[in-house]
Formats: C-alpha cells, sequence, structure tokens
DNA sequence: ATCCCAGTTTATGTTACTTCA
DNA sequence: TTTGAAGTAACATAAACTGGG
C-alpha cells in the first residue's frame, strides 16, 4: 500500500470518517469529525514550497506531511489539486492573450480588406477615365482626318499628333490621396506626395489591368522602387491581396 | 507498485434572501 | 415599521476519490 493511505483507505465511501489534519476523536458532531479544510498556516506551507517545485519528492513529501500534521496522502492530493488549480489558470490566460492578439489581427484584416476595395474602385474609376479620354481622342482625329479629305490641304493639320494623355487636376488627386489615408501608413504615397512621376506611373495602372502577374510585379516596382509600401509584406503578398 | 492527470464527488464556507419575534 | 437573529437555498471552492495511462 501506498504510503500515507492507511487513513484513507478505511476513509473510502460516503459519510467516511476522513479525518485530516485532527487526530480528533470521531465524535457524533458533524462539523468536527468530517473533513475539513486546512489551516491558513498549512496553506502558507504549501503554497510556499509550492512556488518552488510544482512537484514534491516522495522524502520532502514525508518531511512536509510531518511538518503540518498532515498525512502524507493529503498532501500528495492537495500538491495534484493545487497543480490542476494552476493549469487552468493558466489555460485561462493563455486563451485570454490569443483572444487579443485574434482581435486585433481581424481588426486589422478588415481595415485592410476597406482599403483593399477602396483601391479596387479607385482603379475602376481611373481605368474608365482613360478609357474616356482615349474614345474622345479618337473621335477627334476621326472628325479631323474627315476635315482634311473634306475640305483640302495645307491647313496645318497634315502632320497629326495624338493628343497627349489627359492630366488630372490635384483635386482629383486630392481624392485618391484621401482614400489611401485610411490607415495610419506613414508611406510617402499616404502622406500625399504629389510627385509628377508617381502620379503618371498611378495614372497608368489602367495600361496594366491584363498584365500577367509577373509583369505586374516589375510594374510594382517601378511604381514604388523604394519599397515604402513593402514595410510589412512582399510586393507578391501585395498582389495577392489585390487581385 | 507507484505516481500523475482529468474528471468527479463531497463537504464546507459564503452570500443573499426570507421569516419571525 | 424597523431591527436583528436564525434558517436556508444557491453557489463557489477545497479536499478527496476514481479510473486510466
Amino acid at each position: 500500500m501506498m504510503e500515507g493511505e492507511e487513513n484513507i483507505q478505511a476513509s473510502k465511501g460516503k459519510n467516511v470518517e476522513s479525518f485530516t489534519c485532527l487526530e480528533a476523536p470521531r465524535k457524533k458532531n458533524k462539523k468536527i469529525e468530517n473533513k475539513r479544510r486546512f489551516s491558513d498556516e498549512q496553506i502558507r506551507s504549501l503554497e510556499c514550497i509550492f512556488e518552488s517545485e510544482s512537484k514534491l519528492e516522495p522524502r520532502k513529501k514525508m518531511q512536509l506531511a510531518r511538518d503540518l500534521g498532515l498525512q502524507p496522502r493529503q498532501v500528495a492530493i492537495w500538491f495534484q489539486n493545487r497543480r490542476a488549480r494552476w493549469k487552468s489558470k493558466r489555460i485561462e490566460q493563455e486563451y485570454r492573450k490569443l483572444k487579443d492578439e485574434y482581435d486585433n489581427l481581424a481588426s486589422r484584416f478588415e481595415s485592410l480588406k476597406k482599403e483593399k476595395e477602396s483601391l479596387q474602385l479607385e482603379l475602376q474609376k481611373l481605368s474608365d477615365s482613360v478609357v474616356t479620354s482615349h474614345d474622345v481622342g479618337r473621335e477627334d482625329k476621326a472628325g479631323k482626318e474627315n476635315s482634311i479629305e473634306d475640305g483640302g490641304s495645307g491647313s496645318g493639320y497634315s502632320c497629326w499628333k495624338p493628343e497627349p494623355k489627359p492630366r488630372f487636376s490635384n483635386e482629383g488627386l486630392e481624392d485618391r490621396i484621401g482614400v489611401y489615408s485610411d490607415d495610419q501608413n506613414e508611406n510617402s504615397i499616404i502622406k500625399g506626395e504629389k510627385s509628377e512621376d508617381k502620379e503618371h506611373q498611378l495614372l497608368r495602372m489602367d495600361d496594366q489591368a491584363d498584365m500577367p502577374l509577373a509583369s505586374l510585379e516589375k510594374w510594382y516596382s517601378s511604381v514604388d522602387p523604394s519599397g515604402i509600401l513593402d514595410q510589412s509584406c512582399s510586393s507578391s503578398q501585395w498582389l495577392d491581396f489585390w487581385t
């Protein structure tokens, strides 16, 4: 039989007289004879030991039991229960931590999703604008050619050049920048850096609409050579997100 | 044979509420 | 009507048990 089980074995079953720390006689008084909680002093000692070692060597268990006036089995059970309490507490803490992390990620995902939708919308607008201006250009050209055919020669239109691509006003650009500013990211575009080149490159987005991914990535690099947009992800990740 | 763990049972302590003198 | 003691149901928690690995 296991050490310290003498008393316990005798106490199995209901309404057992499971004496713990008290060597009290088996009086009929329930309050006295039934199991009772350990004293504050006993708990303090047990907690103190538990802090340094959550598992007890048999010899230490015997010693502690003697010191506290408990059965070794009681000490063993106390440690067992204490480990269980500690574990459930730890699980609860880990759960809270994971939940916080999840909530943060979920909220970041939502804001990125919104940003993506805004960018897609903006891309669509720009694309539509460029298509419209191309159509206008073609109509103008056709009209002028017609007039040459109709009207004669030497009117200065003999060497027609295509119109330059339409430029957008700063007002339109502000709108676009407003869209990017959703996030608190501090890249130059978000801050409203209106470099001519960047603007041109952004306006050329419609030209890339049907590009294969590899080429698109090259184009992306040309738009953002310094990798500012890549602060937290690779360009491929951005492209994945875009498509 | 012994220990540990997860899950369960049992006893106790606490609190809020009710009853009654 | 107010007050305080006694009783108690509901709940939380600790001590102990059970069965399996």
